[in-house]
DNA sequence: ACAGACTAGTAAGGTGCCTAACAAAACTGA
DNA sequence: TCAGTTTTGTTAGGCACCTTACTAGTCTGT
């Protein structure tokens, strides 16, 4: 096995395609695969504030911050200020972001149907547990070496 | 097993921690992840056409262009016309981009090290298995779709 | 020979990810 | 109380990826 191999380049890959297969489906209706996210947390959970999205999606703060405003200058979401905490800002789905949200596909769903559909459920079991792991450790080795 | 999992996103969430530690590593060099594969390949391999690195490095003509543009800007490598084809450029690594070369780290080595030594290789082998098998059936099902 | 198709590289514009630096608000402790 | 710290969001700048559109060579078929 090459060191490549090694270092998981196959996530790298599977990432990539399975983000253009995502995109490629989101692209008629001009939205990004983050964005969608968004728009999913937004149309289920009703409104949350931006500090606590970056917790849900795991992403910085600053990346949050542009899909935002993507988001806010296509009409489908708001930035309303938090009432209590005047630094924080709530973001709530607008009637234009509710009304795409119901013609959309779900990429998540296709994706996993594409990808895995008739693979067996213990191999996929272990490729997650094996990356989460990985996964872990490189956390860990960040925090140890700051 | 909830679809988000099911559609793979520890497989993101790997590459983007192992892609941050590569970039941790090859910042003090100024260097990006795929800045480093282009340095490593022509280091390796001599002068290389644009061409053949896309295919090497599985990544669009586009994309190339923008990071040789970067590592041209640096004076790493250089960029010289193909006499037999004039479309074509050739890549070269340059005495500087040879003597940066020198004196930087392996993150392949590392990563590899930090998230999978001590690993059960079968299980490594299962997951870079399973995760290749999953990225053939989302590229054939572009394709199919097409 | 030459029109039309193909290919290599670039440019422009979009997404998503990051870090660093900043302003404003909120919190904390002496 | 009020200076110092922490938190939230934005901005600026960088990387890596994409698509679409363009130019300039090269190749093909008649």
């Amino acid at each position: 096995m090459s060191n490549l191999e090694a270092a998981g380049s196959w996530a790298k890959k599977y990432f990539l395609a399975s983000r253009a297969l995502m995109e490629s489906v989101l692209r008629p209706y001009d939205l990004g695969s983050t964005q969608w996210y968004v728009l999913y947390l937004l149309a289920n959970e009703g409104p949350v504030n931006q500090r606590n999205l970056t917790r849900m999606l795991e992403i910085e703060r600053a990346t949050l911050s542009a899909v935002v405003s993507a988001l806010v200058r296509k009409g489908l979401i708001e930035q309303m200020p938090d009432l209590d905490d005047q630094r924080q800002k709530v973001l709530q789905i607008t009637t234009a972001g509710r009304k795409l949200w119901a013609t959309l596909p779900d990429p998540i769903e296709l994706i996993a149907t594409v990808a895995f559909n008739g693979v067996d459920a213990e191999e996929i079991a272990t490729t997650n547990r094996i990356l989460r792991e990985a996964t872990q450790r490189l956390i860990n080795h960040k925090r140890g070496s700051k």
